[in-house]
DNA sequence: TGGAAAAATTTCCTAAAGGAACATTGTGCG
DNA sequence: CGCACAATGTTCCTTTAGGAAATTTTTCCA
């Protein structure tokens, strides 16, 4: 209902920016009618007010990145487009290290684990590779549980991981997962070769 | 402010509320260390406080939609990946873990950051891969440091790593590194192809 | 080392976001 | 027509984001 401000002292005409001032509030709104949702239906189910919504929608609010996370997520929205950007970037980008060679390893019946950059004494995270055996689908639920947090990483072969909370999950070359390593899991190889899989451990 | 619904609670639950948690400051404090900039810089270019923008990449804060898109503006980033909920857009699910399966781009001159199970948001280590781009050997003297540990695993190709207190390191495939990241560092591809590598980022 | 300069963090305060409840508008049915 | 009832808009109030400046921390040379 309110066509292009003149950009007069609007009650909160946008600052020198407002590029998605206008167009936020429309994006939602339209979302939430294809749906054929109210917005009590949306408030709810992102967890925000429903004035606070229908702020936003009406664009009287700018809403915080953490709330149009939350909408984008119910509303299942793509972003793209919201952030349109004039594309220049020059970076030089470094880190720095220490190094390893070959780890030790350290051998169980399902596993074979080698420990990555073990001359680093000091360190917080435990890397290491680990190869699974391609058989033994017996004890899965052998859980190991320990304080802290993993990343894991397929580098080749394909496995499933389970734990004690939910499905099993298939993973294959190239995926990863992080979780909560308080909970239970283990894992079993579904290739018919052993798989190989890069962890990284933070205890807490 | 937390009205907290249905969510019982995972041990790391997120998703359903989950403020940013640690995952965005360290992007863009990754993004603005690799630019070699100083706060001041991105905050006068953003049009933002230099306060906010340090509680921002602290998470001190939750910051309003504007202030993120001003900055990613700013830094150049592409953003799918922080939006990324994968699967389905029912909130009532929530887990403690999140799988990756081929992941979103972050692009720049040198690198194509593709971070790692990004829906995740409370995670203390960050995994992403990136391809480093095989030229650009001019500007290693660039070095990036931020406090913290980090590990690196080169999937393929081969680079050179550069730091300030040690000789350059030549890696390949398979070789891994850890080191403490306020070392100034930064690496440069060394074959024809660019280069693939897995890092974990530590923030203490 | 020390000490100045730069960068980052913290404090303090104001303006604004966001939620609860109330008010208004819109829609179907007797 | 007009009465429910639902959907949306608005007001009021509490909490919090975000900026200016002070404080602390880090960097960089002499």
């Amino acid at each position: 209902m309110e066509p292009v401000q003149t950009e007069d002292a609007g009650p909160m005409a946008e600052v020198g920016d407002a590029p998605d001032g206008q167009v936020l509030g429309q994006m939602i709104r339209l979302a939430r009618k294809e749906k054929g949702l109210t917005l009590e239906d949306v408030a709810k189910a992102a967890a925000i007010g429903r004035s606070t919504l229908s702020k936003i929608e009406n664009n009287l609010t700018k809403p915080s990145f953490d709330i149009i996370r939350r909408l984008m997520q119910t509303l299942d929205l793509k972003t793209p487009q919201l952030f349109l950007q004039s594309g220049k970037s020059d970076i030089s980008g470094r880190r720095d290290y220490t190094l390893t060679g070959k780890g030790e390893h350290q051998e169980t019946a399902t596993y074979d684990h080698e420990l990555l950059c073990t001359e680093l004494t000091s360190k917080r995270m435990l890397p290491y590779i680990s190869t699974i055996k391609a058989r033994d689908v017996s004890e899965y639920e052998n859980w190991v549980r320990h304080r802290g947090e993993e990343f894991m990483y397929v580098i080749s072969g394909s496995l499933t991981l389970y734990t004690e909370h939910y499905r099993p999950l298939m993973m294959v070359a190239g995926d990863s997962v992080y979780y909560d390593s308080s909970m239970g899991h283990g894992c079993v190889s579904t290739s018919d070769e052993d798989a190989r899989v890069l962890w990284v451990s933070l205890e807490i």
